[in-house]
RNA sequence: GGGGGUGUAGCUCAGUCGGCAGAGCAACGGCCUUUUAAGCCGUAGGUCCCGGGUUCGAGUCCCGGCACCCUCGCCA
């Protein structure tokens, strides 16, 4: 039998013994439980000296992460979502049910009730009398001081990294209060939240591979989206003029540290406006997300940080790698006196990676020309230029239009240098099909794509809603070769747009890169709670 | 798909030149009423990712494969 394989009937022993001592070994409803972020809350004005305990009863559950146990007394770790606290459990407090201590394993669920105190030492302590147990783990927790590292068993398991790691729980809790305040943001607009196809039997709105699948009492073939953007602009001509969607996104494509086959993105349409106000729709989106996550993460990690090198500070005979974390963890800390110092001005600054990123509005503001022509060295309109640059920097051109090499040479150039947020707007034109053409010069498309930290957070466009010139886009689109083309017509959606679709702009946000970067998250996989893998065989 | 890295006990990791498979945590037995990763004494636990090869002898060297991570490519 394998030392898993043992540990397991171990606990499995335990579970049928507390059966027959009568007791549910997976508990049952558990009334008037107290979150132990506000026992800890209530303690601080309750102002109990050490030594002491309280007489105000209360009832705590969680999962037991530490156990010490020593002759007639124990003390256990209890861990909630909201943080940790001391069990106290002596055998006079708790009389007959002493034994239950022998039972109870690092893992496992339980209830406690009994009175708040410190003890000697000052440490907050739930002394108890009365225990329940909620549900025995069969199976043991991760290594209590490292946690769960292994990447893919954290992944795979991804239950176990929640409650072993609390970071971890950390970054989608602040994940979760993203999505919120980006909703009330736009609600706070005057927007209208709906939902449209995940179906859908013609897909379109971007330039990807879908993934197919089938309906089997129409007999049809169906595509899960890659995009919502020609429903929502539908919902536009139907006279729901501020629209937004939070959609999870389906493209069989790559997968990479900023990449997930589903994703998910935040995608609006206001009718009467443009390019321009959707800039400000992303300052706006940003700092409402920003208060949320990166302005509470910035002073939390700088506190733990200060910790952490105070700790590694004092030891005096540092090893190697005890060196290394120290020198590791002084940058770090850098970074966030930095970006606290931001906050302390008044500024939406955060710490993403090695850089220092600032939200603050109003974000820079480039034409893409200009930016090509500042790190490529090429005009934009000088084709021959642009061509030759490109085979300078190894790019392959043949059979390729001008717009395309265009971007490829962009997107080498001038994307691995924007660092602090900027507005990149006035695209080529070819490769903005969903886009109105610039009133002033008919090769460029009223788009900009929104940048930090080398990575694309969102796109928006003067939204196109001449049918005549949608059709003609689209078709030049179908029969187009290369990789920013869109291989299927949608019909229907021209015949929307041929009943008036009011002037629009139209913004798409990735929601899964935002809370990477206002969490400090390095890969995407940190922030999506499940992130496609390849199933284990065995 | 290319390049680099990792894979050893349930978890976190050592394993030197090719020579008996190791530690801490967790587990089990014992001691312990103020611990903070509790401590002390003792016990048990291995498909060294998988498959070949070289060798008297392979966790270690070679070849092939698998999984994961990073990176490049791909990717609005």
């Amino acid at each position: 039998m394998s030392e898993e394989e043992r540990q397991h009937t171990e606990r499995q022993r335990k579970r049928d013994t507390l059966r027959e001592r009568g007791l549910d070994p997976y508990g049952g409803r558990f009334d008037g439980v107290r979150a132990i972020s506000d026992v800890r809350a209530q303690a601080a004005d309750l102002q109990l000296e050490p030594g002491t305990r309280s007489d105000r009863r209360l009832r705590v559950a969680g999962r037991i992460v530490l156990l010490r146990l020593m002759g007639k007394l124990a003390f256990l770790t209890v861990r909630d979502g909201t943080g940790d606290l001391q069990f106290g459990c002596s055998k006079a407090d708790l009389g007959e049910q002493w034994d239950l201590l022998a039972l109870l394993d690092l893992g496992d669920l339980i209830g406690a009730d009994g009175v708040l105190g410190r003890t000697k030492t000052g440490e907050l302590t739930l002394w108890a009398d009365r225990l329940t147990v909620l549900a025995k783990a069969l199976r043991p927790p991760p290594e209590k001081w490292h946690g769960l590292i292994d990447v893919d068993l954290r992944y795979r398991r991804r239950y176990v990294d929640l409650f072993a790691n609390p970071e971890v729980r950390e970054v989608f809790r602040r994940r979760s209060g993203i999505i919120q305040a980006l909703r009330e943001c736009l609600l706070g607009h005057g927007y209208c939240e709906v939902e449209t196809p995940v179906l859908q039997p013609i897909y379109g709105g971007a330039a990807a591979r879908p993934f197919t699948t089938h309906h089997n009492t129409l007999d049809i073939d169906l595509f899960l989206r890659i995009s919502p953007e020609l429903y929502l602009k539908r919902l536009l001509v139907g006279g729901m003029e501020r629209v937004f969607e939070i959609s999870r996104n389906f493209r069989n494509e790559g997968i990479s540290t900023r990449h997930n086959p589903e994703f998910t993105m935040i995608e609006l349409y206001e009718a009467y406006a443009d390019y321009q106000v959707m800039m400000e729709r992303v300052e706006q989106l940003f700092a409402a997300a920003y208060a949320v996550s990166a302005g509470h993460m910035v002073p939390a990690r700088l506190a733990a940080l200060e910790h952490e090198v105070a700790r590694l500070e004092a030891k005096d005979a540092p090893d190697e790698a005890q060196q290394s974390a120290l020198a590791r963890s002084r940058r770090q800390l850098a970074l966030y006196q930095q970006a606290a110092a931001g906050i302390d001005r008044g500024r939406l600054t955060t710490v993403f990676g090695e850089h220092v990123l600032d939200f603050t509005p109003p974000w820079r503001r480039a034409r893409y020309g200009e930016l090509l022509q500042e790190h490529a060295g090429v005009a934009m309109g000088d084709s021959a230029a642009v061509r030759a640059r490109a085979v300078s920097l190894g790019l392959e051109t043949n059979g390729k239009d001008d717009a395309v090499v265009i971007n490829e040479v962009f997107e080498s150039t001038v994307e691995p240098r924007l660092i602090q947020p900027i507005f990149v707007y006035d695209y080529p034109a070819a490769i903005c099909p969903l886009t109105r053409r610039h009133p002033q010069d008919e090769r460029l498309a009223l788009r900009f794509e929104a940048f930090a930290a080398t990575m694309e957070l969102g796109n928006a466009y003067t939204e196109l809603n001449d049918p005549a010139v949608q059709e003609a886009n689209l078709r030049r689109q179908v029969a187009g070769e290369g990789d920013e083309t869109m291989a299927v017509m949608d019909e229907d959606f021209v015949l929307a747009l041929e009943y008036g679709m009011p002037p629009a702009g139209g913004l798409g946000v990735g929601v899964d890169r935002l809370v990477m970067l206002l969490t400090d998250s390095a890969s995407i996989r940190d922030v999506i709670l499940f992130p496609l893998q390849r199933p284990r065989s065995s």
